[in-house]
DNA sequence: TAAGTTAATAAGAATGATTCCTATTCTTGA
DNA sequence: TCAAGAATAGGAATCATTCTTATTAACTTA
């Protein structure tokens, strides 16, 4: 997404548009996947305060324009939400550390969807919400390289 | 689980036999679900050293006597693996705070294999592992009272 | 069963991620 | 352009978890 874009992302969203939201915007758009706040940091311009990361990132998830999970080592993963990037879920590989997106068939995200409704109703639950992750590793890293 | 029992399958499963490590496995086996650490530690008798309690759990991890997971408020859940707590998923209250353990049917359960083994092929991968979260609210905090 | 060897514990220091505080700087609306 | 309010940088504080070390407990075997 071009910088435009992103600051009507945040004026749209009744964010004030600062470098810092649009640094990590930005960093979240040329990525594919979640990205961990240390990557984030990373790729962003030098000057940027980890404090203010995690308040930008933390604003970003109020105003639901990027969603966050933890990973298994219990680091906050961040990713964009909104068009584009709808429900999916997340494999981790063990081999090279990296996150991906899985996208699954609508045919079987509705039988989860139902399956989830089923659960609620047992549980006498209103289920707003769930994941569905996968953990492995690439016994080939080289396959994953597209991503840097 | 009585004493005895749990000091055979530390035994059976070359641990020595410790006072810190019958209570952790104690207070697991008296509960249905997972716990926190915090959780561990209010039930444990006084005396029990933090540091303790996290290094009993990482070996009862390393002899799979326990399964451990991040909580979405990314603190260390930790439960007991074995007979009768095979394979499951967990539902998270955001009410109440407590996690339930939620068991599929077999047959659903087998359908989510076979998709796990799909995606794993899709990307490449093999899949080790996989969770499926719940997380919602008890409109009625008092149906879960059972827990105590 | 007692002694010696090895492993585990308690206590608290150290670490690492995340949150909080505050003086300063940036954004915006007028 | 300016004033008012919002956001930032920087660093201190916090919280969960891990590490270190002297002491204690558990096992082994004689």
């Amino acid at each position: 997404m071009g910088m435009q874009d992103l600051r009507q992302l945040l004026r749209r969203n009744g964010l004030f548009v600062t470098n810092p939201r649009l640094q990590v915007l930005k960093v979240l758009s040329d990525e594919p996947g979640p990205l961990s706040i240390e990557n984030i940091l990373q790729q962003s311009a030098p000057g940027l305060a980890l404090s203010t990361l995690y308040r930008v990132v933390a604003d970003l998830l109020d105003a639901k324009l990027v969603k966050t999970f933890p990973s298994p080592d219990q680091k906050l993963m961040v990713e964009l939400s909104g068009e584009g990037n709808e429900h999916h879920h997340h494999l981790y590989c063990s081999a090279c550390q990296r996150v991906f997106d899985v996208d699954l068939d609508a045919d079987l995200e509705l039988m989860i969807e139902n399956l989830v409704a089923k659960i609620g109703k047992t549980h006498g639950m209103d289920i707003t919400e769930h994941s569905f992750e996968l953990y492995g590793s690439c016994s080939n890293p080289e396959t994953h390289l597209y991503r840097k």
